[in-house]
RNA sequence: GGCGCGUUGGCCGAGGAGUUAGGCAAAGGUCUGCAAAACCUUUUACACGGGUGCGAAUCCCGUACGCGCCUCCA
């Protein structure tokens, strides 16, 4: 299997540490507002890869954590905590805004078939907290302050980048030109000794003074920054380093290479051998995002009348690592094909013809399937393939037990659940047998009449020469 | 200013030196008793200017435009 590695920009061949076992860490929603579609084309994209590796036959030790406390609206001195701001316009406790959009994003994750965590816990709750790890948070600290890494201030303790030579390697950008360009609205505190050095944690004083979250340290109470969670979750659940770390590429520059500075200087582990970003989903040319307004939410897609796979399937069209427009348009076109998918998928309840399809039609293509899926989990490709295969069999008709086996590699594999349809009733059944012994005696008037009112009951039905073939309106 | 990515037919999008992406939409057609279904066909698209090749959408250089990151962000 091969993957673009971020670190070294460059398809690599994949080698896990372990052998047929992967350790993949995933950076999970901050939970202040709703998800939009840009991040779920992500999280859709972390699933993909997972199910792909698993379909390769590898164990897959997946962790994603939940930010609830920390995150930043911005590093500018009146930045504030996401969730704190969430709560304030809401009029509810932090713990509250939490706990609700926690939820939701459960729930959406569930609609789009997203695949839990099963790295930390194995069950609902799989999503790791960074509220359920602050202790091992300040346990960082105190190595990072041990070993000169850090500083504090009144205000914060934080890690200074350039005590570590390897900063920013991920980004290949050095710390000089960085600098250089720092933005001149960008308000950094008079503190830090470097305006590149982030804060590992914050103490409960000024701006901070009412935070609701916040916890004791050997060095006065506050909370924790937000990039700590992450080498404190994967060090405390995966053990650095771990095979993959994946996230969107706004993450690069930032708080990915926070992390390993982090990973790097308190343990002398790397963090990640393989760095795997995805790219964003646009709408007109440009990023989606909460501050330019220009968001879709999961929950207005289907409003609108389309169903969760739909979006999977839009999603899996692109290749994760180029930028995707979004407009209503291709969504649509993406929910017509996958009804070309599901009726190819109604196939199995149906007599094959006497050329249908054979097993090895089947296996020859899975194979391709395969290939194409670890060749840097081309999903396009793998989707043209079944595309081809799919017109073979409307064709022909197929077998049922090869088909069967191929629908449930396809949904292990990209999650679009085509085995999740149920088989015509047995009076739907019979109004099609009356119907083709109504045209057997050429009464055209009780055929159509039949037809029309499976037609009413969302089915249409197709007279091929192997007989009458139903699919779904 | 620095770092990185991109520009493909009406739309979405693969591919990436010689041979076809694919999907959606539109038009025509085939099958059919009819058909909304299915199937087939549809003027061969790769920003622009140079360069290197027998040959470039594909490699190199330049230009224009767009996007992302360097501030929170999937």
């Amino acid at each position: 299997m091969k993957l673009y590695n971020t670190l070294g920009r460059q398809i690599q061949q994949f080698q896990p540490l372990k052998e047929g076992e992967v350790s993949l860490y995933t950076c999970g929603p901050t939970v202040y507002d709703y998800a939009h579609i840009g991040n779920w084309r992500s999280f859709v994209f972390d699933d993909t890869l997972r199910r792909v590796l698993e379909s390769e036959g590898y164990k897959v030790k997946h962790v994603m954590n939940i930010t609830d406390v920390g995150h930043l609206t911005s590093d500018a001195d009146e930045g504030r905590d996401k969730l704190e701001a969430g709560a304030e316009s809401r009029g509810s406790s932090v713990w509250d805004v939490a706990e609700h959009f926690i939820e939701i994003f459960i729930k959406d994750s569930e609609k789009l078939n997203i695949l839990p965590p099963n790295g930390y816990k194995e069950n609902r709750s799989a999503y790791a907290r960074a509220t359920d790890f602050i202790d091992e948070q300040i346990g960082i600290v105190k190595i990072l302050l041990d070993k000169g890494f850090a500083y504090k201030t009144d205000e914060a303790i934080y890690f200074e980048v350039s005590k570590l030579d390897s900063y920013g390697k991920l980004s290949g950008q050095k710390l000089e030109d960085k600098e250089v360009g720092a933005r001149e609205d960008v308000v950094t505190d008079a503190n830090k000794r470097h305006p590149q050095d982030f804060a590992l944690w914050f103490f409960t004083v000024g701006r901070f003074a009412g935070h609701e979250m916040k916890w004791h340290s050997p060095w006065g109470t506050g909370f924790p920054g937000w990039h700590l969670e992450c080498s404190a979750i994967i060090h405390a659940t995966l053990g650095d380093p771990i095979d993959i770390h994946t996230g969107g590429v706004d993450h690069i520059g930032t708080h990915h290479a926070n992390e390993m500075a982090q990973t790097e200087a308190a343990f002398g582990n790397k963090l990640a051998n393989f760095w795997v970003h995805n790219e964003h989903m646009l709408v007109d040319g440009k990023k989606m995002s909460k501050s330019l307004g220009n968001y879709i939410t999961l929950e207005e897609v289907l409003k609108r009348g389309y169903a969760p796979a739909d979006l999977r399937l839009l999603y899996l069209q692109a290749h994760y690592r180029s930028q995707m427009n979004f407009s209503w348009e291709a969504l649509t076109a993406a929910s017509v094909r996958l009804k070309g998918y599901r009726a190819f998928a109604d196939l199995r309840f149906q007599p094959g013809g006497e050329s249908a399809l054979k097993n090895e039609a089947y296996i020859k293509i899975q194979d391709e399937i395969n290939q194409a899926l670890a060749d840097d989990i081309s999903t396009p490709k793998a989707l043209s393939l079944l595309d081809a295969l799919a017109e073979q069999a409307q064709d022909k008709g197929s077998e049922r037990e090869p088909l069967v086996g191929f629908l449930k590699f396809i949904d292990n594999a990209l999650g679009l659940e085509l085995l999740a349809s149920e088989d015509i009733n047995t009076q739907q059944k019979r109004l099609i047998h009356q119907r083709e012994q109504a045209r057997a005696i050429k009464d055209w008037k009780e055929s159509d009449a039949l037809r029309e009112a499976l037609n009413k009951q969302g089915l249409d039905i197709n007279d091929t020469s192997r007989g009458p073939v139903w699919s779904r309106g």
